[in-house]
DNA sequence: CGTGCTCCTGTGATTAGATAACATATCGTT
DNA sequence: AACGATATGTTATCTAATCACAGGAGCACG
C-alpha cells in the first residue's frame, strides 16, 4: 500500500527506475523530457523527502546549470503536470512520484523528525474526501492528502 | 455533513453565532480573545471563503488597527492553535472554523470559480488517510484533506 | 535556402507569504 | 512598587513564486 520510503531498500534502483520510466513514458507521450527537466527529475528521485524550489536551485548551481527560479519552476511545473513529481502543500515542496503507473490520488505521509516522506496509494474507491464532495453536489478537479506525523523508524529510534 | 457554504442562508447569524461561541470557549478555557484576535476573527467570518494574512491585513489598516504582518500573523496563529479557525494549505489562507462544537479532522472543499470554502465534517471512522498511515505504522499528528473544484452553485451557473 | 511558428531557455525585476529580533505595554500577583 | 507572564508594535529580513521580455533550437512550408 504504501511505497518504500521508510523501509531499506535498493535506493540506486529507485533512482534509475524512476528516470526509466519517466523517459519511456515522454517518448510514448510524445512529451520532451529535456536536459534541465531530466536534472530535476533526477535531484527528486535522489532522497525520499520533499525538496523546496529554493533548494533544487541550489544544486542545478552546483551543477553549473542555469540559477534563477523560473528554471526550476517550470521543470517542476512539467514535472507535475505528467504527474512524474507532486507537489506537498504543506511544506511548498516537491517530491518524485513513486506510482508511475496509472493514475492515482495519493496521500502523503510526513515525517517530521526525518523528513521522509512516503507516497501511499490507498484504494480510490472509498475516499471520504469523495464521499463528502458527493453528498455536497461538489465537482472534485483536484485533492490535496496529506498526514504530518512520525514515521516507523523514528518512531522506533524514540 | 457540510455546512451551509454553498446555500443560501442568514449570513449574519454565521458571523454572530461564531464569535459568540469563540467568546464563550474563551471564558470556558481562559483564553485571551483580545481586540486584535476578535477582530480578525470577525473577518475571517464575514465570508465563507479563505483568505490570505496579507488581506487580512488590509481590513485591519482599514480599521486604524495595526498593520504590520506579524500583527495578523499572530491573532491567526492563536485562532487556528485554538481551533477557531484553519490554514487552507492549497491556498495559503486562512478560515473561520464551522465546526466549533469538539475535535474534529475536516475536509475542506474549495471552489476554484466563486473561491468558497466549505468545511465537511466526515465520519473520522473510515478516513483512508488513517487506514493507510496505520498500515505503514506512521504515528498521524495532523492531517490536511482539502479538495479543489467546482462548487454546485457555479456548476449550475455553467 | 530563409521565413515563420512553436516550444523551450536565460535573466532581471517584482510580488506574495512568513518569520526573526527587539522594544514596549498591559495586567494580575506578591 | 517590583515582578513575571502574556500580548503588542515595529523594523528588517527571509523564503516562495511569478512577471516580463529577450533570445535560441527545432521544424514545416514555400
Ligand atoms: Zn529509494
Ligand atoms: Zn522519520
Ligand atoms: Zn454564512
Ligand atoms: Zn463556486
Amino acid at each position: 500500500m504504501t511505497d518504500q520510503a521508510f523501509e531499506p531498500h535498493d535506493h540506486g534502483a529507485c533512482i534509475s527506475d524512476g528516470v526509466a520510466a519517466v523517459e519511456r513514458i515522454c517518448v510514448e507521450r510524445g512529451l520532451q523530457l529535456t536536459k534541465a527537466r531530466a536534472r530535476v527529475l533526477e535531484i527528486l528521485l535522489s532522497e525520499h523527502r520533499a525538496m523546496g524550489a529554493y533548494e533544487i536551485l541550489d544544486v542545478l548551481r552546483a551543477d553549473g546549470l542555469a540559477s534563477q527560479p523560473p528554471v526550476a519552476y517550470r521543470a517542476l511545473e512539467f514535472l507535475t503536470k505528467n504527474g512524474f513529481a507532486h507537489r506537498i502543500e504543506r511544506l511548498n515542496a516537491f517530491i518524485a512520484c513513486s506510482h508511475l503507473d496509472g493514475a492515482h490520488a495519493p496521500v502523503f505521509l510526513i515525517c517530521r523528525v526525518c523528513n521522509s516522506v512516503a507516497e501511499a496509494q490507498p484504494d480510490p474507491a472509498r475516499s471520504e474526501v469523495d464521499r463528502v464532495a458527493r453528498s455536497a453536489g461538489f465537482a472534485v478537479e483536484r485533492v490535496v492528502r496529506e498526514a504530518e506525523g512520525v514515521c516507523p523508524n523514528c518512531a522506533r529510534a524514540a
